[in-house]
DNA sequence: GTCTGCTGCTGAAACGATTCAACCGCGGTG
DNA sequence: CACCGCGGTTGAATCGTTTCAGCAGCAGAC
């Protein structure tokens, strides 16, 4: 530990002492700062001038206090691991910073408290407004939130009444877009990867599904439920597929996320009599870094995340605009045709257009 | 859009109206909240009530105006997407939180733009402190905040002079593990499959390789030098060894990173002939999440994330106490031993001892 | 009864930026 | 010459909290 010579600690510079150096008054440094077209050029470069030889940067808490709210949006999301809530985050920032606002990122970790705390101090900092993705049932928190004046736009959950705005992904027509997908290419006897169907989206993915075969004459659905959404099980039910007779086994697979899919195509690798995508297709979903650099290149559904981080402050300034007004919109997911599931390339389609009238 | 009864867009409950309501003096209210010991019980029980009440929420704003500094610390990451980054985030927010401050998390994502525009926005909001993950060469910036007096920490980034408090993890040491367990494991033929040398991680784990193999007679290591740290790459490299006749094969494989590392799994488990662990024993580098569910689960160097994320918080706090003070700290990785390297997973040591004379 | 000490409470000052009514100076108009 | 208009500038008031010197009231000591 090496101890310097204490340089004086000195207090920040403050606009008063700007001012007095400058030879203005602090309005004209404020006006500097904040309309510089009302200041003679003459002025406002003087001014420019002290203040970076002084080095000054604003008290935003000063600012804050006078203005009564400040420029920064809070976001809390349930898993700052999770690329899905990365690139929405990203998205949200670059969309905030076109109008001069600044997102901070809180990670609740799929923990209440931990949320809870993020929601108190975003609100004590008087925040813009919310992007929040809860833990759990949020209503009482919401509601309180609401009554204080918090403008709260939810992400990635859908409520049933429109109380509140919000952005979400429609998993159904996800899992329709998968089967689908498996049929156009042939595909009659599917099989459906799931984890515990208490999880809505699981749930939801596998009606799309149900949905898709049910148009198609000839195509069968069969439903394997596994324990949790990971590669281990996705090994284990792919083990458990490979010693069928080949009349029985499925020549479309539709896995309820990428990582079961992984976990399958692990399993049939091993085995040499049944090869992807000829014998077997595979589509994932939610198009997971890894899906793309599999042994084969992984099909999945890709939630447009992007465009729901964008959204998500759209919504925030409308309601702030117009206090009050709530909007709900729900995003269809895309479909990504890889190898492990397109026989021709060529001829795979990048988006689906059918799906245009299920939004 | 649906148009509510505009709810009176009420302003925030102030200090002033709770001691009013409370019939007490707006000291006392403060109190309260930062002193309440200095209160009477029954006149702070009646005050909590009024502020549940009116359900009042400090403005930390005005708080911090007159304090003169925040409870909050900016962390800037080089990539939220990053596990290592968001385990070390997830710790230091713990961290952070047992002394009630709070950590705020802002994402460079590499972009150097980005990462000013955080840089700018936390020192506005006059953060206790920061922890900066630098974008390239940050000396100037740094330089810079230090005269104005923001106390930095960096993170994951090693600096030749002791001019700030870090902390690093020592990738030379992490190079040097994994050779010696593959030497341990009975391995002699060993070969190094790395990302561009430029970067100074791959280039010091490289170094400890090259150091693990010195100390061995009969050993030797040969490099393979890849562009990137991609499971492409990987694949690429594994491709490329299993064309060769047995006798020049390795017999362990160190890969500067457990993406490179599962490639080379993927393109060995093509081949019947060559088995891992046995005839070929493999450990990557990070330990992310796919490593531990490969088809053979792989043999990884662990960084100590949650220690990093913590003791960068420490750092900063040393340095607030004592302003001048630095300290460098430099983490020992950690060997996990998996499948893709044990011939005997009851043999297999957890941690490593003898490394501590490298510290 | 006076003095001392102590607890609990009060209320005004201070923090630093923004805002806005007032003011200044100057050129142009009637 | 008086007046107007106007762009540019001023400085006091304001935001909501914390801090702190000072005061009231009360108990105990003498």
């Amino acid at each position: 530990m090496a101890q310097f010579p204490s340089l004086p600690p000195r207090r920040p510079v403050s606009i008063k002492e700007v001012a007095l150096r400058a030879n203005v008054a602090v309005g004209t440094v404020s006006n500097v700062l904040n309309h510089p077209e009302r200041v003679a050029p003459a002025k406002r470069d003087a001014v420019l001038r002290v203040i970076e030889e002084l080095g000054f940067v604003r008290n935003d808490a000063a600012r804050q206090l006078r203005a009564g709210s400040s420029r920064t949006i809070g976001l809390i999301v349930l898993d700052a691991g999770n690329p899905f809530f990365t690139d929405l985050a990203r998205a949200a920032e670059d969309e905030a910073a076109r109008q001069g606002n600044l997102v901070m990122l809180g990670n609740s970790g799929h923990d209440a408290a931990r949320e809870a705390r993020y929601i108190d101090a975003f609100e004590e900092q008087r925040v813009l407004g919310l992007l929040l993705s809860p833990v759990g049932d949020p209503n009482e928190r919401l509601e309180v939130l609401r009554a204080r004046g918090v403008t709260t736009v939810l992400v990635d959950r859908l409520e049933d009444a429109d109380r509140y705005s919000s952005v979400a992904v429609d998993d159904v027509a996800g899992g329709y877009l998968a089967v689908r997908h498996l049929l156009e290419q042939g595909r009659r006897r599917i099989a459906f990867i799931g984890g515990p169907a208490s999880i809505r989206q699981v749930a939801d993915r596998r009606r799309g599904a149900e949905a898709a075969v049910a148009e198609c004459s000839g195509a069968s659905l069969e439903v394997v439920e596994q324990d949790a959404l990971t590669v281990l099980q996705g090994r284990a039910a792919g083990d458990q597929l490979s010693g069928r007779s080949r009349r029985l086994m499925p020549d479309g697979i539709f896995c309820a996320n990428d990582l079961l899919a992984l976990g399958v195509l692990q399993a049939l690798a091993m085995l040499r009599s049944l090869r992807v995508p000829d014998d077997l297709a595979l589509v994932g979903y939610d198009d997971i870094g890894f899906a793309a650099s599999a042994v084969v290149p992984l099909s999945s559904i890709r939630q447009p995340t992007e465009l729901m981080g964008r959204t998500a402050i759209e919504l925030l300034n409308e309601e702030l605009a117009s206090p009050g007004s709530r909007r709900q919109v729900i995003f269809p997911p895309e479909l990504v045709v890889r190898g492990s599931s397109a026989t021709d390339l060529d001829r795979a389609p990048e988006t689906d257009g059918l799906l245009t009238g299920r939004k």
